[in-house]
DNA sequence: ACGCAGTGCGTTAGCGCTAACATTCATGCA
DNA sequence: TGCATGAATGTTAGCGCTAACGCACTGCGT
């Protein structure tokens, strides 16, 4: 006897691979490939079967060799800035759910005051990255945008209200989904209502602001005030003083996020008021906040994983149209607003 | 003239490659990739030129090529249930940033019951991951820790406070924090110190009540009361009702988690009791919350993200090492902890 | 009878990178 | 002089997968 066949220098890596498949089905391993993909022709019968044997084999497509193969992997770079905790999340959530599928890669980096976004835009540049995200409030940083666009990367802004066209976006209304709620408010019964606005730098908050306001002029009102915020918890907690403590109060108050939602519902009970009934408050973004406060709060619900996914999605189909040539116009996606009704806001 | 030279039938896919740095620096392919890796042995010289290159290049290597070259692309599952949407975050943030630089991947499930933790891992089994990370609470969790060893997969438990030998974990030293925080208070002159529970079922839970037990027991104290919460915001809500409207009140009150902090001092204000002047309110995670509160809260600060980054290097090294055939021991880690002061306790 | 288009699959050549072995060229030393 | 020694670099063979093209075979019109 001669010595074994010892062949195995280079040990096997991952589980099950399309071979194993191909092998067990006894086709090649691109009939095996196209019927993962779900293209090509291939006979029904052996699309059949082959599925079966994946199944059975609890087959999953390394999405990296995928990549490599075929698109090239694509780097999607994030820029963020911690806005509320619980936006964030959602949002990396959806982003993550969307790039895992794919075998992309993504890189985050983080950019609190303006010198970051220098720093982060030409760290993404040296990591070679095709495409990036900005979440709000980045996504309507002139800063950034200008960087990106002189790097020459393509950007999805997501959550912006800025009306650019040639520039990839997924929005909510902001406008519509403000009318919304006021009209919710009006159909309480609440003729006194305030407003707290948000960061008036965001396009977004002055959307919100225009759709309050629209609302009420529609039914013939004015607004009973308009408080400045910014956001924060903190500003809300200003912004409420000013409207509790004056003359004549509001019956509710509509704060352009839940973070000050929240901060108005504290103050107002500071001052013995009960929520909701003496006085409404409502919110918007659907915030972790919303849940956790008390009374929760009525506010807008926004899609934040869907928005995220379609961001990533977009972003990549960019990517890859702009690299086979074709340049890719810029187009944009509306995501659907939804007005969740709890505990804070009552008829009059 | 006869027909061009067609060739490039096969569009480029990536910006520069380790082919290009190769070509410029007049070596093979092999010397860059272990100037890339530090390893191997190159001249200094060499090294120190092809470096240079890198940099002039721009050039990035492909974590996926390299992944599925080396060490084969490993799958790294993570189970979360939307605890604070704020800690998620952060966590999130350094899982991603650790994985993004090896190239792995990342498969997200989320499971708020109990049912949706066995549907998570059989889906996780599918999807073929060599290892899961578990985040609180789920590394707690008796049913999610038992499934997954018998489904075979390495677990990495974050922030856990079991002691078990034989599995990867990193932690924090809960009970010494919480006597550390209780010091705090007890070096303001605080002698009537409250607490409010975390979620029973977490060890971390109660060794953070141990921590503050003991350190008033050094001190020759008795806690002042002890009223249980489950770390969600309602359930601090009615904690501080139970210890606000005793007939004696605790001049300062311990809760597990800034949630339940932050609900205390909701509840103290809407008793007219001014934070910290008639009640001193700690807190515990160093969340956002943690600054969105007014006042701000004197609470721990857990390096989450840092905390996560050592989560998967460790499970990481584990996987790799069992995959070369060594049965790798277990090991865990500790994270440090710090105390920071805010404005929501004062000295008597 | 011939061409020609359309199916259903297989073959080949990589994607960008690294492990393992191979080669080259100076040394050292008996 | 001969030759093991080892340092610096190159070659080859993939990792798991897909694009592009090839090839046999069927059906159909003329």
């Amino acid at each position: 006897m001669s010595r074994a066949p010892e062949k195995p220098q280079r040990r096997r890596l991952q589980g099950v691979t399309i071979a194993d498949v191909a092998a067990r089905a006894g086709v090649s391993i691109m009939t095996v490939s196209r019927v993962i993909n779900g293209e090509g022709r291939v006979s029904d019968e052996t699309r059949a079967r082959i599925g079966e044997i994946i199944r059975e084999m609890n087959y999953a497509p390394s999405p990296a060799a995928r990549g490599l193969a075929s698109a090239g992997v694509t780097r999607i770079g994030l820029l963020y800035t911690n806005p509320s905790g619980a936006y964030l999340s959602e949002f990396l959530i959806g982003v993550m759910d969307e790039i895992s599928r794919t075998g992309d890669h993504l890189l985050l980096h983080r950019c609190d005051s303006p010198e970051a976004i220098d720093a982060a835009v030409s760290k993404l540049a040296e990591e070679g990255v095709d495409g990036v995200v900005l979440p709000p409030p980045l996504c309507d940083s002139e800063r950034a945008l200008d960087l990106l666009a002189k790097a020459g990367k393509p950007v999805v802004a997501v959550a912006t209200a800025r009306e650019d066209e040639g520039v990839l976006a997924v929005r909510l209304d902001d406008y519509a989904a403000a009318r919304t709620m006021t009209e919710h408010l009006l159909a309480l019964g609440h003729r006194k209502v305030a407003f707290v606005t948000g960061d008036a730098a965001q396009l977004a908050a002055q959307r919100r602001l225009a759709g309050f306001r629209d609302a009420l002029a529609a039914a013939g009102l004015e607004p009973h005030a308009v408080a400045e915020g910014d956001y924060s918890y903190r500003s809300g907690i200003e912004a409420a003083i000013g409207l509790l403590d004056a003359d004549e109060r509001p019956t509710a108050i509509f704060a352009a996020n839940d973070d000050m939602a929240s901060a108005v519902m504290s103050i107002a009970h500071r001052r013995g008021l009960d929520v909701p009934g003496d006085l409404s408050v409502v919110g918007f973004d659907d915030s972790l906040l919303a849940v956790t406060s008390w009374p929760e709060l009525t506010t807008i619900h926004q899609p934040i994983g869907e928005m995220a996914r379609l961001a990533i999605e977009l972003l990549l189909r960019h990517v890859r149209a702009r690299r086979a040539g074709g340049e890719a116009g810029a187009s944009s996606l509306q995501a659907d607003y939804r007005l969740v009704v709890r505990e804070s806001a009552a008829a009059l």
